[in-house]
DNA sequence: CATAATTGCTACCCTAGAGTATAAACAAAG
DNA sequence: CTTTGTTTATACTCTAGGGTAGCAATTATG
């Protein structure tokens, strides 16, 4: 550590070193590229054909690459899942965090956040459904680090339930009971939506907005 | 056939073939069970660990018995998943068959339908939570005849919100849309729900009727 | 009690696929 | 133009597990 962050500072005052490290820097993007696009096509074949059931053999194939090259940037299968299920979930849980950092009451702000998230789990339904089929595939350490993720999730969505609740623009018995249902309707987009099929996007993602309007609107109300 | 039937008519006027058509009835009730045995462990490992993690070795070790005995029973490992499938989705279609023949208010029936579909989706977890996870691992014969079950299931659906909406119970702008909504909601039961967790079945349950109902209401209706 | 049929088990085959040791190809440095 | 380090491929190993051939044990029948 040390010894690292003072080569850095002599680098900054020496020009070799300096060239050095823009190279270094250059080369670490390229590896977070091959390591992107090693991802991309297992999330696909993971879910086209489930985790088992992926070779590979056949991710490496789709990349014009050999296995040993994808063990050169992955420690193993169980490495490549983690990354793929962690990342449906963080996209969620970011679209959620971004949507709820918009000023507005919480009527207007849970429609934001639904618009978002619904968005956004269709845009990488590949991460999302893995995720969501996939857990018991993971080593129980990758699964509890999930889980936090996903409690994390339903946490906040149920805070911004009980402060319409407050507000009386919510009709929600139990926030954190509805916030599951919530997150299970969104959830829901992933395992069902395919592109190009009876529905378009915007109609799903509008459809989700409707259907979690109802689910939280008081009895008598108008609609939003 | 024919002679089948023609056999059972004799085996009604003499004795001994009586007995003999006993004594095979018996033995096929027997062969029944072992299956039905079969199917409930392979259900329970699949549920925990995937179809193509669950060895059919374990199966038999938890049965107490070897792997040769599972296969004089089923054909191989792809029939025991179609099975576990085809209960998954039966026996919601059949609940939800049943709960429409009750007579009453579009209102009513579908507070009934959600009612008992939710319940048995909670009693057989483990099916349909395999059908759900599963499709992609079963041959696409069979998938065709699983989405074929679920089809006639989400129309099924439909029809009663198409009801519901004609007589004004309901508002829903497009009925087969919602009721993939609906039963979206009900699936999502079994991939949630954990015995023994925080909250009871019947909790569940009627949470489930509340979120459906609040989903087809119109607005400005008082509650059931 | 002997013989036939059924039922289950022992002991195996064989393939597929995760993971790796090692060599080649290439790039950078001197 | 050599040398050194890095990147990728070739060519394996090894195990796990689906599936089966053939034998043993059990049960029914004459």
């Amino acid at each position: 550590m040390h010894t690292l962050a003072l080569a850095t500072d002599i680098a900054d005052l020496m020009d070799k070193p300096k060239k050095k490290r823009a190279a270094s820097q250059l080369k670490d993007e390229i590896t977070a590229y091959k390591r992107r696009r090693i991802l991309e096509e297992a999330s696909h074949f993971f879910f086209l054909n489930g985790y088992e059931a992926t070779t590979l053999d056949s991710v490496a194939e789709q990349l014009n690459v050999t296995k040993p090259f994808i063990y050169s940037y992955y420690k193993n299968k169980g490495e490549l899942l983690y990354e793929i299920c962690q990342t449906g979930i963080q996209l969620s849980l970011t679209a959620l965090e971004e949507a709820l950092s918009v000023e507005g009451t919480a009527s207007e702000q849970l429609k934001i956040v639904v618009e978002r998230v619904a968005r956004i789990i269709i845009e990488n339904q590949r991460y999302v459904t893995v995720y969501l089929r996939e857990e018991k595939s993971l080593l129980p350490e990758d699964a509890r680090r999930i889980r936090e993720l996903r409690h994390a999730f339903d946490t906040k969505l149920a805070a911004l339930l009980e402060k319409g609740k407050r507000t009386g623009e919510f009709d929600v018995q139990h926030p954190s009971r509805t916030a599951i249902w919530v997150s299970g309707l969104l959830s829901w987009i992933a395992l069902w939506y395919h592109e190009g099929g009876r529905w378009s996007a915007t109609e799903v993602v509008m459809d989700a907005i409707t259907m979690v309007q109802k689910m939280v609107q008081p009895a008598g109300a108008p609609h939003a």
